[in-house]
DNA sequence: GTTGAAAAGTATTCGCA
DNA sequence: TGCGAATACTTTTCAAC
């Protein structure tokens, strides 16, 4: 992990489909090379995976959400875990310190979807308290930080 | 928009290196077909760009915190947002609804960046109040619903 | 780790249904 | 819109440094 892995690791974030002749020429290595060291950063995990970043109007999610939810005291902790790691509506689900026990970021369609989550939330249990607020606008979004071009 | 082009965007979601010829294959498409789709939902933005997800771990972005932010009243809320949207350490920021203005996801390598980070943000007159929780550990993260494969 | 060239695999284009 | 064949790229491999 040098400083060419990270301009690398950049470069792929702008944009996955450069070809590694252009990223080579980038960074001063050969195709070859910077495929040799693509493969191992797959191969240790720093690259998770090639993926593609979608325009959530597109996709009817247009209503963003974060939910501050407290638990209950009897709450089963690993079955709410296990709830929010499969639920279609739940982006990210963060265990936080502070007043609150988790931190949940939502999308829906629509605005009217949200209730009803977190009705299913408090009839499973789970939650004994839920502070919710919703994203009015966006100013930015992104997953890692790209700090420093090549 | 239809339900294909929905399946094309789950599966370059889960790896966009798959080739034309395998996304066909799941849907029920020629390679070409597949490609023509593909360069359509670039075109008309639903994909907004093909990337990589990396290990905050591996690029010493370990440490998670959520800021909620108050501006204060006097704040210039454009230059606000300008500040946001340039800041490296901003992975996110939502204007959103309720008590606070804005949500702040933020990245650092150490928890002692946490607190010159808020202590700008007071510098620059932006802020009139905060409130930081820290994730102790992420159950999820992603950046769009996959519901429903194929 | 890196290179350069050969081989294998893919994306892209285009005429046609 | 989708197909299939031809073309142009790209990735991948490998012997050598």
């Amino acid at each position: 992990m040098d400083r060419t892995d990270r301009s690398i690791i950049n470069l792929l974030g702008a944009d996955a489909r450069r070809s590694l002749a252009d990223i080579g020429a980038a960074v001063g290595l050969s195709p070859s090379a910077v495929n040799e060291r693509v493969r191992k950063l797959q191969a240790t995990g720093v690259i998770r995976r090639f993926t593609v970043e979608v325009s959530h109007r597109a996709l009817d999610e247009s209503v963003l959400v974060f939910a501050q939810v407290l638990l209950a005291p009897e709450a089963d902790e690993d079955a709410f875990r296990r709830a929010m790691a499969r639920h279609p509506d739940v982006l990210e689900c963060h265990h936080v310190s502070g007043r609150w026990s988790y931190l949940l970021k939502l999308r829906f369609a629509v605005l009217g979807d949200v209730e009803p989550f977190l009705g299913e939330l408090k009839r499973d249990g789970h939650m004994a308290a839920s502070e919710t607020s919703i994203a009015l606008s966006t100013v930015r979004e992104r997953s890692f930080r790209d700090d420093g071009g090549l």
